[in-house]
RNA sequence: GCCAGCGUAGCUCAGUAGGUAGAGCAACUGACUUGUAAUCAGUAGGUCGCAGGUUCGAUUCCUGUCGCUGGCUCCA
């Protein structure tokens, strides 16, 4: 009897028949293996358990409590939920049904679904996983394939067979009447699937394609446990007192009307954040060599055609008409600076060239991809356009990211930063964009921070890096950007007296730090709740009287700290002390003064802390002094 | 723009199987004069997103439209 080799992951090795499955395999090392492995790791290989071993081989097992098994249980949720559909209302056309984050979904057609249906669905899912069909892997060839999924009419999965490379072995998944095809690996049954929930319907063009069919997208969540699928849910439910949306109106940041869509009005609260955003970075900025402008909102058509906008963005662009001649809202600062660049004779001595602006700009963006704060048609960018010699960009590089790392550290949020190089359709020579992409990648590697590569991601102009920020739900969005453009001086016709006395043509850097100050803020709101540190809360103070005969002394207090520069504010309501208390605590103001009888008399205050609660007496000028301190250091709040 | 859902008082939400609507909080008035998360009572507040249609009658049914939400696409 031939015998194989098989190497286990703590290195122990062990001798087994050939042809023996995984699944045996699994079971011969510990009955609990058995009963928990879901899918193996040959040699490198994902496999599922039904299949054989046939030489000697390193064999790894993962269950469910693996990111891997996990990943493969929701991947056999999605076949079990396409079964369930089919099972329900046949005739429904599959297209694919991938694993994301905490699930997956499935791409349907020729079914009008409605949420309506979802327990339904949900309901046949859990028969299918009662019945605990086997999931039997087959492998077939080209041609059958094709013959097969022509014959049912799938549409999507012919289509999808006839784009694979000719040599490649397609495999088919089988359970019970289902039948999908798929390259695996799947879970040895159905019974295997544990805890799932369909979450939310879409519409999705097939193959992200807006020219093509418009398909119909369930989405599922999928945990190994239903604990942990009742943690994610209540998560979820939790993020939403969380949602900028939902306190910016509670902390009245800032508002929406339906006569701008799309755009936001601050309000008092949300311009005071804003504004110390912008002064916290400007501070910074000057420090970096930045020099700060200001470009007109209202530009003329031919700027546009001459910086390629025209010709690229016009869709996204609000046009106007005044003196017979077209202008444009700009959707983006950098023609402007482009024309501060060239309004005079520039020499090499004047470069790196900083320019920052707090650009408010307009972007006609789809009506269905507004949402919040997040995605909107008006925002100011924190922009910057760094004008430098091609032998700066690494050290300019670096600058930015220290930037952006001195501004994110205060927030303590995680975030994560993406390498995009050069896509297809790019302009410019291979040589600028590989010595491009290293100077980002050298600076990158230079700050010694983690970031992942996208590759053929960048712009058509030149490479560029993102940092990518969570909100409440677990979306992230990007906000800091460096991009490297190679084409705007080009479009610009940008020239410096270089040192040999010649014409020389610089290099173009743009930056954000913030991003969008608006989606900056929604995140920030999302990240703190509401509950702002105190350097940025709206109201920083507020004092509280016990009765109304300390009324005067909590004025006098309001009025002495903001006279002090502080954000200050009296209650003298004739309300109990209990409900102003709890009015500031939900406002989320940072410090509440209590000042009744004993604090007038000797001059003191008691101090409440959101979130931490009576702190006891401080003299005022005690209080003051730290107050000052906690704002000048930007302490996070609790 | 496309798919789906939603749109009732400032906010959060009930409600009407077609007969023009109600609560809590907030606001306002009055009483209470209060020590660390809601004092009590009263008053006011809505052409039920907007426009058509069906109907004796529409907030309710139908159509269109605008907005919002979740996605697709795009992007800060």
């Amino acid at each position: 009897m031939l015998e194989h080799q098989i190497t286990l992951k703590d290195g122990q090795q062990i001798a087994v028949e050939s042809g023996t499955t995984l699944q045996q395999l699994a079971m011969r090392l510990s009955a609990r293996l058995g009963r928990e492995a879901v899918v193996a790791k040959v040699n490198g290989h994902w496999m599922d358990l039904q299949r054989t071993v046939h030489e000697d081989a390193v064999v790894e097992f993962f269950t469910l409590a693996d990111a891997e098994g996990l990943e493969v249980m929701r991947h056999s949720a999605a076949h079990v939920m396409a079964q369930a559909v089919a099972r329900l209302f046949p005739g429904t056309k599959f297209a694919i049904g991938p694993v994301i984050e905490n699930g997956f979904y499935y791409d349907f057609a020729d079914h009008d679904f409605s949420p309506e249906e979802f327990s339904a669905i949900e309901t046949e899912m859990q028969n299918i996983i009662r019945e605990n069909l086997p999931i039997i892997r087959e492998e077939i060839s080209r041609s059958d394939a094709l013959e097969f999924f022509r014959t049912r009419g799938d549409r999507f999965k012919v289509e999808i067979i006839e784009d694979l490379p000719a040599d490649t072995t397609l495999t088919l998944y089988r359970q019970g009447e289902f039948v999908d095809l798929c390259r695996g690996p799947h879970l040895p049954s159905t019974g295997y699937i544990k805890a799932f929930k369909i979450m939310s319907l879409a519409g999705a063009y097939w193959r992200g394609d807006s020219q093509r069919e418009m398909l119909t997208r369930l989405y599922a969540v999928a945990f190994a446990k239903k604990s942990q699928l009742e943690d994610h849910l209540k998560f979820l439910e939790e993020a939403k007192q969380r949602d900028h949306r939902k306190l910016g109106k509670e902390l009245e940041l800032f508002m929406f009307s339906e006569d701008a869509p799309g755009m936001p009005f601050y309000l008092p609260n949300g311009l005071v954040i804003r504004n110390e955003l912008e002064i916290f970075e400007r501070r910074l900025q000057v420090e970096a060599g930045y020099q700060e402008v200001r470009t007109p909102t209202l530009m003329n058509q031919r700027l546009w055609v001459e910086s390629g906008h025209w010709d690229h963005y016009k869709e996204n662009m609000y046009v106007s008409e005044a003196d017979d001649e077209l202008y444009a809202l700009k959707p983006m600062n950098c023609p402007g600076h482009m024309l501060i660049y060239r309004n005079k004779l520039r020499s090499y001595r004047e470069l790196p060239l900083r320019i920052a602006e707090y650009g408010h700009v307009h972007r006609h963006e789809l009506r269905g991809t507004l949402g919040g704060m997040m995605r909107v048609r008006a925002f100011t960018q924190d922009d910057a356009h760094i004008f430098c010699q091609p032998n700066q960009i690494g050290r300019e590089i670096e600058n930015v990211l220290e930037l952006v790392s001195k501004i994110y550290g205060v927030f303590e949020f995680p975030y994560h930063i993406e390498l995009s190089t050069r896509p297809e359709n790019s302009m410019g020579s291979d040589e600028l964009w590989t010595e491009a992409e290293s100077a980002l990648q050298a600076a990158l590697d230079g700050a010694g921070v983690e970031y992942r590569i996208n590759p053929g991601d960048g712009a058509f102009y030149g490479p560029k890096i993102d940092f990518h920020i969570r909100d409440a739900i677990g979306r992230t969005w990007q906000c800091a950007t460096v991009q490297l453009d190679f084409q705007l001086p080009v479009r610009f016709d940008l020239e410096y007296v270089g040192e040999d006395g010649k014409m020389h043509r610089p290099v173009v850097i743009h930056r954000a730090i913030f991003g969008s100050i608006d989606r900056f803020l929604g995140i920030l709101t999302e990240h703190f709740s509401g509950a702002f540190p105190a350097w940025l809360a709206p109201v920083q103070v507020r004092v509280a009287s016990v009765a109304e005969e300390f009324s005067g002394y909590a004025q006098e207090t309001a009025e002495f700290l903001s006279q002090r520069g502080f954000r200050a504010e009296a209650d003298v309501r004739p309300e109990k002390i209990g409900y102003k208390i709890r009015e500031a605590q939900v406002r989320k103001i940072p410090y509440t003064l209590v000042v009744g009888e004993k604090e007038r008399d000797n001059g003191s205050v008691s101090v409440r802390r959101y979130g931490k609660g009576d702190m006891g007496p401080l003299q005022l000028s005690e209080f003051t002094e730290m107050l000052a301190q906690e704002i000048a250091e930007k302490k996070l709040l609790v």
